[in-house]
DNA sequence: GTTGAGTTGGCCGA
DNA sequence: TCGGCCAACTCAAC
């Protein structure tokens, strides 16, 4: 039982900012001088079948979670971060209760808490360099949809430049003693599996929550075991935690020659141990790291560097630029609301007539078939999506960042680029929101606004037009690997191959691939024949798709609706796309060589 | 109305 | 390695 009335029972719910430093609601929270003071990570048993988060985006935010339980632990021996398991929604109720909680503090996030009579609920804005909901009403209330609209509106909020980062807390205060805290008669909400996203990740089918205190009854932050994840599905090298974050950044920091001279579409995707970019972006979104800190300790190093008349990259290529890409589309997220993750009732977003597309609200109601395009027969798109998932699309530099993207939850942004446009408007012609769920899966920096924004901005639905331009899948690997490094590391198979084919290995003679230890044949869904190891021919011949594509982008280009358009929800689309796609005359496919 | 810029294309010829 | 071209998008500045 608790002895006293403590004016003040703060509750720190950690959210999106899974550390101590610069952490501007954190340190709000602290300011109110609480006498009791605990930090709480709500951890929502349903999460685990109804999102899309594969094994090692799970390991990651564990190891976040341990890292800031270690740290509350040396501010104060009594404290950790009290892991509890239930959804917020119905946790933080009974936990105002138990514990006679007065405040509760929180990182703003988009969506809100209603406030609750006799506690009061602090947000503070603290995931990005500005607030996204600044930023969209300096930008005249519309969605942030490029770079120049984003540097006007920044510009506008204060002294434009972003919050400089607030101090680490140097103690934390007690939480209630080992009987305050206790909540075992409480039960938790039953925990439905249905509908299950994850079933592949996890050990078992039938697992049961059911301890709001864990099953050691102390509020510890879960194993991967507890959650149901099978720890042998984790293969990404990369870790999570706030140490692990500053540690890198601190490197970073130190190379002033790579923080000054750093051009994003001058680092290389097929760089790999190490890779050409910080791959901070994972603890950016867990919150491990501040983006604040990230922005001001870069700044610092250019600042020195302009100083002594050393030449610093400029916005929108160096590293300030690449962050400020990430609040363009928080920015967008917070104007478009909901909708900004998919195509329909979305008013930024072009509509194409992609293969794969989402049913529309209506379709779903009346129960009709999913939207079919009329290009290539829908099962053929199905075969290509799945074998692009996969990796084994039989063009080596598509594979292997595929693989790279599956095993370790990380592939460069120009990596992206190339993939997500070759499943797109330059090869399968997929709708990008296939693509979209896939990334959410797999990517452990995985973040909504960013992915989402990323695919329309590849895709040409919304932030960027050029469709013309399109990734070839041989040739923008070769510019930067023509050596193919890094898709014999991804693909081992070709390990051997000369590198005159490793872009092409269907080119070889059957002689080399003999030599080599690896037929090209068959569509991937073996890896072995009776000849040994085999590597898939390519699913289409790609120039032929290029110029399908381009067409059905003009097409559509000319079409011009967007997401939120009457003919989309009613699908009345179809007779404005008219005859153009279907009966355009194809070229024979080409025999393979 | 015109013009030029836009984080990161490919290809060819000099 | 570089520049020009391909066939052509949007938006802001003028």
């Amino acid at each position: 039982m608790k002895s006293a009335t403590p004016e003040k029972v703060v509750l720190y719910w950690h959210r999106t900012d899974l550390r101590l430093h610069d952490s501007p609601a954190l340190h709000a929270a602290l300011e109110l001088k609480p006498q009791i003071f605990i930090p709480v990570w709500t951890w929502d048993p349903h999460y685990v079948y109804r999102s899309r988060v594969g094994p090692n985006r799970w390991r990651f935010l564990l190891e976040c979670q341990n890292d800031l339980s270690k740290s509350y632990t040396q501010l104060n021996a009594k404290q950790k971060l009290w892991v509890v398991r239930e959804a917020p929604q119905t946790a933080l109720p009974k936990l105002w209760k138990a514990w006679g909680i007065t405040h509760i503090v929180f990182e703003k996030d988009t969506d809100s808490l209603a406030e609750q009579a006799g506690v009061e609920v602090m947000m503070k804005m603290g995931r990005t360099l500005f607030d996204p909901d600044e930023l969209v009403s300096k930008n005249g209330g519309k969605a942030t949809m490029s770079m120049a609209q984003v540097e006007k509106a920044a510009g506008k909020i204060g002294d434009g430049q972003p919050a400089k980062p607030v101090e680490a807390p140097e103690s934390i205060p007690d939480p209630w003693d080992k009987d305050g805290m206790d909540l075992g008669k409480i039960q938790q909400d039953e925990v439905k599996s249905d509908p299950d996203l994850n079933a592949d990740h996890r050990t078992s089918k039938d697992q049961q929550y059911t301890q709001i205190m864990g099953p050691k009854g102390d509020f510890g932050v879960p194993t991967l075991d507890e959650i149901g994840i099978r720890s042998k599905n984790v293969s990404t090298p990369h870790h999570g935690g706030e140490s692990v974050a500053l540690k890198i950044l601190a490197g970073y920091i130190k190379d002033e020659e790579y923080i000054g001279r750093f051009e994003k579409p001058k680092t290389s995707p097929a760089d790999f141990e190490p890779q050409s970019t910080t791959l901070l972006s994972p603890h950016l979104h867990f919150g491990s790291l501040s983006v604040r800190k990230f922005w001001w300790d870069v700044q610092a190093v250019m600042d020195e560097r302009k100083k002594s008349k050393k030449h610093n990259a400029t916005i929108p290529t160096n590293l300030p630029g690449q962050l400020l890409f990430r609040d363009m589309y928080f920015g967008a997220q917070a104007a478009v609301g909901e909708a900004f993750s998919r195509t329909y009732g979305n008013p930024v977003v072009r509509f194409i007539d992609w293969h794969l597309q989402s049913k529309t609200p209506e379709e779903l109601a009346h129960g009709k078939p999913e939207i079919k395009f009329y290009e290539v027969d829908s099962s053929e798109a199905e075969e290509w999506f799945l074998r692009w998932k996969e990796g084994r699309t039989g063009f080596p530099w598509i594979d292997a960042l595929m693989r790279q993207l599956k095993q370790e939850g990380w592939i460069h942004h120009l990596g992206r680029h190339s993939v997500a446009c070759f499943l797109t408007r330059g090869g399968c012609y997929v709708s990008w929101e296939r693509g979209a769920e896939v990334f959410e899966e797999m990517l452990i920096d995985h973040e909504t606004a960013c992915n989402i924004g990323n695919w329309m901005w590849l895709s040409c639905t919304a932030f960027f037009a050029q469709f013309y331009r399109c990734y070839s899948p041989i040739s923008f690997g070769k510019k930067w690997d023509p050596e193919g490094a890094f898709i014999r590391r991804y693909c081992p198979e070709l390990a051997k191959f000369d590198k005159k084919y490793i872009y092409e290995p269907w080119r070889a003679p059957i002689a080399d691939q003999r030599k080599w230890g690896c037929r090209v044949t068959g569509d991937g869904s073996s890896s072995t024949n009776e000849d040994g190891t085999i590597y898939p021919k390519p699913m289409f011949d790609f120039d032929e798709r290029r110029t399908i594509c381009l067409d059905s982008m003009k097409n559509a280009y000319h079409v011009g609706l967007h997401g939120n358009d009457r003919q989309v929800k009613d699908g009345s689309w179809k007779k404005s796309f008219g005859l153009e796609a279907d009966k355009r005359p194809r070229k024979k496919q080409k025999t393979e060589k």
